[in-house]
DNA sequence: AAATATACAGACAGGTCTGTCTACTGTCAA
DNA sequence: TTGACAGTAGACAGACCTGTCTGTATATTT
Protein backbone atom coordinates (compact mmCIF):
# COMPACT_ATOMS: atom_id res chain seq x y z
CA UNK A 1 0.00 0.00 0.00
CA UNK A 2 1.31 3.63 -0.86
CA UNK A 3 1.63 6.63 1.49
CA UNK A 4 -1.04 7.64 -0.61
CA UNK A 5 -3.36 5.29 0.12
CA UNK A 6 -2.53 4.50 3.63
CA UNK A 7 -3.44 7.40 4.29
CA UNK A 8 -6.64 8.24 2.46
CA UNK A 9 -7.40 4.50 4.22
CA UNK A 10 -6.90 6.00 7.78
CA UNK A 11 -8.30 9.00 7.28
CA UNK A 12 -11.48 7.73 6.04
CA UNK A 13 -11.75 5.26 9.09
CA UNK A 14 -11.22 8.01 11.43
CA UNK A 15 -13.36 10.55 9.92
CA UNK A 16 -16.15 8.11 10.28
CA UNK A 17 -15.57 7.16 12.90
CA UNK A 18 -14.93 9.91 15.25
CA UNK A 19 -16.24 13.06 12.79
CA UNK A 20 -13.68 15.37 10.84
CA UNK A 21 -13.39 17.92 13.50
CA UNK A 22 -12.16 15.68 15.96
CA UNK A 23 -9.63 13.81 13.86
CA UNK A 24 -6.49 15.61 13.50
CA UNK A 25 -3.65 15.51 10.59
CA UNK A 26 -0.84 14.57 13.44
CA UNK A 27 -3.16 11.84 14.32
CA UNK A 28 -3.59 10.40 10.59
CA UNK A 29 -0.03 10.97 9.93
CA UNK A 30 0.88 9.19 13.19
CA UNK A 31 -1.33 6.00 12.01
CA UNK A 32 -0.98 6.42 8.28
CA UNK A 33 2.98 6.10 9.91
CA UNK A 34 4.25 8.52 7.28
CA UNK A 35 5.96 12.03 7.22
CA UNK A 36 4.57 15.14 7.60
CA UNK A 37 6.05 16.44 4.39
CA UNK A 38 4.57 13.34 2.49
CA UNK A 39 1.10 13.75 4.03
CA UNK A 40 0.93 17.84 2.32
CA UNK A 41 2.66 16.88 -0.73
CA UNK A 42 -0.29 13.98 -1.47
CA UNK A 43 -2.75 16.35 -0.19
CA UNK A 44 -2.75 20.07 -0.41
CA UNK A 45 -4.48 20.62 2.58
CA UNK A 46 -6.72 18.65 5.40
CA UNK A 47 -9.93 20.17 3.65
CA UNK A 48 -8.77 18.45 0.37
CA UNK A 49 -8.27 15.58 1.82
CA UNK A 50 -11.98 15.84 3.62
CA UNK A 51 -13.51 16.21 0.10
CA UNK A 52 -11.87 13.18 -1.00
CA UNK A 53 -13.11 11.11 1.88
CA UNK A 54 -16.34 11.81 0.57
CA UNK A 55 -15.97 11.25 -2.91
CA UNK A 56 -14.19 7.56 -2.16
CA UNK A 57 -16.76 7.28 0.43
CA UNK A 58 -19.51 8.44 -2.40
CA UNK A 59 -18.83 6.10 -4.74
CA UNK A 60 -18.31 2.73 -2.57
CA UNK A 61 -21.17 3.71 -0.72
CA UNK A 62 -23.53 3.27 -4.06
CA UNK A 63 -21.38 0.40 -5.35
CA UNK A 64 -22.51 -1.25 -2.00
CA UNK A 65 -26.10 -0.24 -1.86
CA UNK A 66 -26.55 -1.38 -5.64
CA UNK A 67 -25.06 -4.67 -5.34
CA UNK A 68 -26.22 -5.41 -2.03
CA UNK A 69 -29.84 -5.05 -3.07
CA UNK A 70 -29.62 -6.86 -6.04
CA UNK A 71 -28.27 -9.69 -3.70
CA UNK A 72 -31.16 -9.97 -1.66
CA UNK A 73 -33.98 -9.22 -4.06
CA UNK A 74 -33.24 -11.00 -7.50
CA UNK A 75 -36.67 -10.26 -9.07
CA UNK A 76 -36.79 -6.65 -9.42
CA UNK A 77 -40.23 -6.10 -8.00
CA UNK A 78 -38.57 -6.84 -4.46
CA UNK A 79 -36.14 -4.89 -4.63
CA UNK A 80 -37.83 -1.74 -3.22
CA UNK A 81 -38.57 -3.15 0.06
CA UNK A 82 -34.87 -5.08 -0.26
CA UNK A 83 -33.71 -1.51 0.09
CA UNK A 84 -34.41 -1.86 3.49
CA UNK A 85 -33.12 -5.10 4.23
CA UNK A 86 -29.96 -3.45 2.99
CA UNK A 87 -30.07 -0.68 5.58
CA UNK A 88 -30.69 -3.09 8.35
CA UNK A 89 -27.09 -5.14 7.43
CA UNK A 90 -25.39 -1.61 7.11
CA UNK A 91 -27.09 -0.55 10.55
CA UNK A 92 -26.03 -4.32 12.31
CA UNK A 93 -22.25 -3.24 11.71
CA UNK A 94 -20.67 -2.94 15.35
CA UNK A 95 -18.69 0.37 13.65
CA UNK A 96 -21.52 1.88 12.25
CA UNK A 97 -22.22 5.52 13.28
CA UNK A 98 -25.09 6.56 10.88
CA UNK A 99 -24.42 8.42 7.41
CA UNK A 100 -20.97 9.91 7.03
CA UNK A 101 -23.05 12.55 4.59
CA UNK A 102 -24.91 13.56 6.84
CA UNK A 103 -22.74 13.99 10.04
CA UNK A 104 -20.44 16.00 7.86
CA UNK A 105 -23.12 18.12 7.21
CA UNK A 106 -24.07 18.75 10.26
CA UNK A 107 -20.44 18.93 11.80
CA UNK A 108 -19.82 21.55 9.25
CA UNK A 109 -22.86 23.85 9.68
CA UNK A 110 -21.80 26.27 7.25
CA UNK A 111 -24.07 25.73 4.22
CA UNK A 112 -21.87 26.92 1.77
CA UNK A 113 -19.14 24.42 2.43
CA UNK A 114 -18.12 22.01 -0.05
CA UNK A 115 -18.87 19.20 2.67
CA UNK A 116 -23.08 20.47 2.14
CA UNK A 117 -22.40 19.91 -1.88
CA UNK A 118 -21.03 16.73 -1.31
CA UNK A 119 -23.80 15.72 1.44
CA UNK A 120 -26.33 17.03 -1.41
CA UNK A 121 -25.36 15.58 -4.31
CA UNK A 122 -24.65 12.31 -2.60
CA UNK A 123 -27.83 11.97 -1.12
CA UNK A 124 -29.35 13.17 -4.92
CA UNK A 125 -27.41 10.54 -6.23
CA UNK A 126 -29.08 7.30 -3.95
CA UNK A 127 -32.53 9.39 -4.73
CA UNK A 128 -31.99 9.01 -8.98
CA UNK A 129 -30.63 5.04 -7.92
CA UNK A 130 -34.43 4.85 -5.64
CA UNK A 131 -35.90 6.09 -8.33
CA UNK A 132 -34.79 3.46 -11.08
CA UNK A 133 -35.37 0.55 -8.41
CA UNK A 134 -39.07 1.82 -8.08
CA UNK A 135 -40.02 2.34 -12.00
CA UNK A 136 -37.87 -0.62 -12.81
CA UNK A 137 -40.27 -2.57 -10.04
CA UNK A 138 -43.27 -1.00 -12.74
CA UNK A 139 -44.54 1.97 -9.93
CA UNK A 140 -46.02 4.93 -11.32
CA UNK A 141 -45.20 8.28 -9.89
CA UNK A 142 -41.82 7.04 -8.93
CA UNK A 143 -39.99 10.19 -8.43
CA UNK A 144 -42.53 11.37 -5.40
CA UNK A 145 -41.90 7.99 -3.48
CA UNK A 146 -38.25 7.76 -4.16
CA UNK A 147 -38.13 11.27 -1.99
CA UNK A 148 -40.55 9.31 0.24
CA UNK A 149 -38.52 6.55 0.59
CA UNK A 150 -34.69 9.05 0.86
CA UNK A 151 -36.81 10.22 4.19
CA UNK A 152 -37.11 6.82 5.46
CA UNK A 153 -33.94 5.92 5.12
CA UNK A 154 -32.62 8.81 6.89
CA UNK A 155 -35.33 8.90 9.66
CA UNK A 156 -34.24 5.12 9.97
CA UNK A 157 -30.39 5.76 10.02
CA UNK A 158 -30.83 8.10 12.85
CA UNK A 159 -32.69 6.07 15.13
CA UNK A 160 -30.51 3.64 14.56
CA UNK A 161 -27.90 5.81 15.76
CA UNK A 162 -29.61 7.42 18.62
CA UNK A 163 -30.79 3.55 19.92
CA UNK A 164 -27.55 2.12 19.18
CA UNK A 165 -29.77 -0.81 17.26
CA UNK A 166 -30.85 -1.60 13.99
CA UNK A 167 -34.22 -2.36 14.60
CA UNK A 168 -35.29 0.91 13.18
CA UNK A 169 -34.93 -1.07 9.54
CA UNK A 170 -37.78 -3.17 9.91
CA UNK A 171 -39.82 -0.21 10.99
CA UNK A 172 -38.98 1.63 8.16
CA UNK A 173 -39.79 -0.90 5.81
CA UNK A 174 -43.10 -1.39 7.02
CA UNK A 175 -43.75 1.97 6.35
CA UNK A 176 -42.64 1.60 2.90
CA UNK A 177 -44.55 -1.23 2.08
CA UNK A 178 -47.84 0.28 3.24
CA UNK A 179 -46.73 3.47 0.76
CA UNK A 180 -46.59 0.85 -2.08
CA UNK A 181 -49.79 -0.51 -1.41
CA UNK A 182 -51.32 2.77 -1.32
CA UNK A 183 -49.31 3.44 -4.81
CA UNK A 184 -50.43 0.26 -5.92
CA UNK A 185 -54.56 0.70 -4.51
CA UNK A 186 -54.18 4.09 -6.18
CA UNK A 187 -52.87 2.70 -9.69
CA UNK A 188 -55.96 0.14 -9.76
CA UNK B 1 -30.55 40.00 32.56
CA UNK B 2 -27.69 38.32 35.46
CA UNK B 3 -23.99 37.43 34.16
CA UNK B 4 -25.36 33.33 33.96
CA UNK B 5 -28.14 33.89 31.95
CA UNK B 6 -26.59 36.23 29.58
CA UNK B 7 -23.95 33.40 29.40
CA UNK B 8 -26.14 30.13 28.94
CA UNK B 9 -28.46 32.50 26.55
CA UNK B 10 -25.54 33.19 24.13
CA UNK B 11 -23.38 29.94 24.34
CA UNK B 12 -27.40 28.51 23.61
CA UNK B 13 -27.73 30.45 20.61
CA UNK B 14 -24.44 29.61 19.25
CA UNK B 15 -23.98 25.99 20.44
CA UNK B 16 -27.26 25.18 18.05
CA UNK B 17 -26.07 27.67 15.34
CA UNK B 18 -22.70 26.42 14.93
CA UNK B 19 -22.18 23.51 17.02
CA UNK B 20 -20.59 22.64 20.19
CA UNK B 21 -16.98 22.29 19.49
CA UNK B 22 -16.85 24.77 17.04
CA UNK B 23 -17.60 27.16 19.45
CA UNK B 24 -14.82 27.75 22.32
CA UNK B 25 -15.50 29.42 25.69
CA UNK B 26 -13.81 31.98 24.82
CA UNK B 27 -16.35 33.62 21.90
CA UNK B 28 -18.98 32.42 24.72
CA UNK B 29 -17.19 34.97 26.96
CA UNK B 30 -16.50 37.70 24.60
CA UNK B 31 -20.16 38.09 23.35
CA UNK B 32 -22.04 37.50 26.84
CA UNK B 33 -19.77 40.49 27.67
CA UNK B 34 -18.03 38.76 30.88
CA UNK B 35 -14.91 37.95 32.75
CA UNK B 36 -13.74 34.50 32.32
CA UNK B 37 -13.80 33.76 36.13
CA UNK B 38 -17.27 34.90 36.45
CA UNK B 39 -18.15 32.48 33.43
CA UNK B 40 -15.77 29.46 35.22
CA UNK B 41 -17.49 30.45 38.51
CA UNK B 42 -21.29 30.09 37.08
CA UNK B 43 -20.12 26.87 34.95
CA UNK B 44 -17.56 24.77 36.39
CA UNK B 45 -16.62 23.26 32.42
CA UNK B 46 -17.68 23.71 29.41
CA UNK B 47 -19.12 20.34 29.07
CA UNK B 48 -21.58 21.35 31.64
CA UNK B 49 -22.77 24.59 30.05
CA UNK B 50 -23.39 22.02 27.35
CA UNK B 51 -25.49 19.74 29.53
CA UNK B 52 -27.46 22.83 30.49
CA UNK B 53 -28.08 23.79 26.96
CA UNK B 54 -29.41 20.42 26.24
CA UNK B 55 -31.34 20.64 29.74
CA UNK B 56 -33.08 23.58 28.43
CA UNK B 57 -33.70 23.68 25.31
CA UNK B 58 -35.12 19.95 25.75
CA UNK B 59 -37.69 21.84 28.16
CA UNK B 60 -38.53 24.56 25.78
CA UNK B 61 -38.74 22.50 22.46
CA UNK B 62 -41.77 20.49 24.44
CA UNK B 63 -43.09 23.61 25.74
CA UNK B 64 -43.38 24.96 22.22
CA UNK B 65 -44.05 21.63 20.60
CA UNK B 66 -47.04 20.39 22.59
CA UNK B 67 -48.30 24.48 22.61
CA UNK B 68 -47.94 24.89 18.70
CA UNK B 69 -49.72 21.28 18.13
CA UNK B 70 -52.92 22.49 20.49
CA UNK B 71 -52.71 25.87 18.55
CA UNK B 72 -52.97 24.20 14.85
CA UNK B 73 -55.68 21.98 15.93
CA UNK B 74 -57.80 22.70 18.23
CA UNK B 75 -59.59 19.39 17.82
CA UNK B 76 -58.14 16.37 19.25
CA UNK B 77 -58.42 13.94 16.28
CA UNK B 78 -56.59 16.34 14.25
CA UNK B 79 -53.49 16.67 16.60
CA UNK B 80 -51.54 13.77 15.16
CA UNK B 81 -51.04 15.45 11.52
CA UNK B 82 -50.85 18.89 13.04
CA UNK B 83 -47.43 17.63 14.31
CA UNK B 84 -46.08 18.24 11.02
CA UNK B 85 -47.49 21.43 10.48
CA UNK B 86 -45.94 22.61 13.39
CA UNK B 87 -42.47 20.94 12.24
CA UNK B 88 -43.17 23.02 9.03
CA UNK B 89 -43.01 25.92 11.31
CA UNK B 90 -40.02 25.32 12.35
CA UNK B 91 -38.45 24.26 9.42
CA UNK B 92 -39.38 27.75 8.26
CA UNK B 93 -37.72 29.47 10.56
CA UNK B 94 -34.52 31.15 8.93
CA UNK B 95 -32.09 30.31 11.88
CA UNK B 96 -33.22 26.72 11.45
CA UNK B 97 -30.31 24.09 11.71
CA UNK B 98 -32.15 20.97 12.28
CA UNK B 99 -32.44 19.10 15.72
CA UNK B 100 -30.40 20.15 18.11
CA UNK B 101 -29.98 16.75 20.01
CA UNK B 102 -29.29 15.02 16.74
CA UNK B 103 -26.49 17.11 15.80
CA UNK B 104 -24.88 16.98 19.76
CA UNK B 105 -25.34 13.47 19.40
CA UNK B 106 -23.38 13.35 16.06
CA UNK B 107 -20.82 15.78 17.17
CA UNK B 108 -20.10 14.06 20.10
CA UNK B 109 -19.80 10.90 18.28
CA UNK B 110 -19.19 8.78 22.25
CA UNK B 111 -22.10 6.75 22.44
CA UNK B 112 -21.38 6.96 26.36
CA UNK B 113 -20.94 10.69 26.59
CA UNK B 114 -23.94 12.82 28.43
CA UNK B 115 -25.27 14.46 25.14
CA UNK B 116 -26.13 10.92 23.65
CA UNK B 117 -28.10 10.31 26.80
CA UNK B 118 -29.43 13.82 26.43
CA UNK B 119 -30.43 13.29 23.46
CA UNK B 120 -31.97 9.34 24.07
CA UNK B 121 -34.04 11.57 26.75
CA UNK B 122 -35.16 13.75 24.48
CA UNK B 123 -36.12 11.53 21.96
CA UNK B 124 -38.12 9.50 24.11
CA UNK B 125 -39.98 12.00 26.23
CA UNK B 126 -41.14 13.41 22.32
CA UNK B 127 -42.32 9.95 21.56
CA UNK B 128 -44.41 9.71 24.64
CA UNK B 129 -45.88 13.17 23.49
CA UNK B 130 -46.86 11.93 20.35
CA UNK B 131 -48.28 8.71 21.89
CA UNK B 132 -50.16 10.23 23.95
CA UNK B 133 -51.64 12.25 21.13
CA UNK B 134 -52.31 9.50 18.89
CA UNK B 135 -54.04 7.50 21.68
CA UNK B 136 -55.80 11.15 22.54
CA UNK B 137 -57.32 10.47 18.74
CA UNK B 138 -58.43 7.25 19.78
CA UNK B 139 -56.05 5.37 17.93
CA UNK B 140 -55.30 2.03 19.08
CA UNK B 141 -51.66 0.49 18.68
CA UNK B 142 -50.01 4.20 19.11
CA UNK B 143 -46.54 2.76 20.15
CA UNK B 144 -45.92 1.56 17.11
CA UNK B 145 -47.23 4.42 14.87
CA UNK B 146 -45.50 7.35 17.65
CA UNK B 147 -42.48 5.42 16.68
CA UNK B 148 -43.00 5.74 13.01
CA UNK B 149 -44.01 9.32 13.36
CA UNK B 150 -40.65 10.10 15.57
CA UNK B 151 -38.73 8.35 12.67
CA UNK B 152 -40.63 10.79 10.18
CA UNK B 153 -40.35 13.86 11.97
CA UNK B 154 -36.33 13.01 12.08
CA UNK B 155 -36.22 11.67 8.42
CA UNK B 156 -37.53 15.60 7.80
CA UNK B 157 -35.52 17.39 9.74
CA UNK B 158 -32.73 15.85 7.93
CA UNK B 159 -34.07 16.63 4.17
CA UNK B 160 -34.94 20.17 5.38
CA UNK B 161 -31.38 20.38 6.91
CA UNK B 162 -29.93 19.30 3.70
CA UNK B 163 -32.81 20.52 0.92
CA UNK B 164 -32.83 24.11 2.80
CA UNK B 165 -36.04 24.58 2.96
CA UNK B 166 -39.45 23.29 4.52
CA UNK B 167 -41.03 20.92 2.09
CA UNK B 168 -40.13 17.98 3.70
CA UNK B 169 -42.53 18.91 6.43
CA UNK B 170 -45.77 18.19 3.85
CA UNK B 171 -43.95 14.77 2.21
CA UNK B 172 -43.79 13.57 6.11
CA UNK B 173 -47.33 14.35 6.77
CA UNK B 174 -48.65 12.69 3.49
CA UNK B 175 -46.74 9.85 4.63
CA UNK B 176 -48.32 9.97 7.58
CA UNK B 177 -51.95 10.29 6.78
CA UNK B 178 -51.56 7.39 4.92
CA UNK B 179 -50.51 5.33 7.87
CA UNK B 180 -53.45 6.72 9.60
CA UNK B 181 -55.83 5.71 6.98
CA UNK B 182 -54.22 2.14 6.99
CA UNK B 183 -54.18 2.07 10.71
CA UNK B 184 -57.91 3.11 10.58
CA UNK B 185 -58.79 0.50 7.82
CA UNK B 186 -57.57 -2.06 9.76
CA UNK B 187 -59.64 -1.46 12.68
CA UNK B 188 -62.38 -1.77 10.94
C1' DA C 1 28.67 6.27 -10.30
C1' DA C 2 25.76 10.28 -10.36
C1' DA C 3 21.36 12.35 -10.42
C1' DT C 4 16.67 12.45 -9.31
C1' DA C 5 12.59 11.36 -6.85
C1' DT C 6 10.34 9.85 -2.86
C1' DA C 7 9.80 9.23 1.81
C1' DC C 8 11.58 9.63 6.36
C1' DA C 9 12.12 12.29 11.19
C1' DG C 10 11.23 16.02 13.66
C1' DA C 11 11.71 21.07 14.82
C1' DC C 12 9.12 25.17 14.35
C1' DA C 13 5.66 29.07 13.74
C1' DG C 14 1.45 30.99 14.75
C1' DG C 15 -2.87 30.19 16.17
C1' DT C 16 -6.73 28.10 19.07
C1' DC C 17 -8.46 25.49 22.86
C1' DT C 18 -9.84 24.96 28.10
C1' DG C 19 -9.08 26.24 32.49
C1' DT C 20 -6.43 28.88 36.45
C1' DC C 21 -4.67 32.79 38.61
C1' DT C 22 -3.90 37.58 40.22
C1' DA C 23 -5.24 42.21 40.91
C1' DC C 24 -8.64 45.72 40.64
C1' DT C 25 -13.53 47.82 41.03
C1' DG C 26 -18.08 48.68 42.56
C1' DT C 27 -21.90 47.64 45.82
C1' DC C 28 -24.33 46.69 49.77
C1' DA C 29 -24.82 45.70 54.61
C1' DA C 30 -23.36 45.31 59.36
C1' DT D 1 -16.05 52.31 57.85
C1' DT D 2 -15.02 48.00 57.18
C1' DG D 3 -15.69 43.58 55.22
C1' DA D 4 -17.83 40.42 52.20
C1' DC D 5 -19.20 39.58 47.71
C1' DA D 6 -19.82 39.68 42.72
C1' DG D 7 -17.99 41.07 38.71
C1' DT D 8 -14.08 42.97 35.41
C1' DA D 9 -9.71 42.71 32.91
C1' DG D 10 -6.27 40.26 31.29
C1' DA D 11 -1.97 37.36 31.85
C1' DC D 12 -0.73 32.68 31.82
C1' DA D 13 -0.10 27.43 31.41
C1' DG D 14 -0.28 23.49 28.77
C1' DA D 15 -2.30 21.10 25.28
C1' DC D 16 -3.60 20.74 20.54
C1' DC D 17 -4.41 22.61 15.82
C1' DT D 18 -2.71 23.29 10.68
C1' DG D 19 0.85 23.98 7.81
C1' DT D 20 6.07 24.98 6.68
C1' DC D 21 10.75 24.01 6.81
C1' DT D 22 15.40 21.59 7.13
C1' DG D 23 18.05 17.78 6.71
C1' DT D 24 18.74 12.73 5.90
C1' DA D 25 18.07 8.14 3.92
C1' DT D 26 16.68 5.10 0.38
C1' DA D 27 15.61 3.65 -4.22
C1' DT D 28 15.35 4.11 -9.02
C1' DT D 29 16.96 5.73 -13.22
C1' DT D 30 20.37 7.57 -16.28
Amino acid sequence: MSPRERILAVASRLFYQEGIRAVGVDTIIAKSEVAKMTFYKHFKSKDLLVLEFLNKRDEQWRAWFEATVHRLAPKVKDRPLAIFDAMEERFSNKDFRGCAFINTMIEVANGDHVAHQAAADHKHKVEKTIRTLLSDAGIEKSEELSKAFLMLIDGAIISAVREGKPGSAKAAKKIASVLLQNQHSKEK
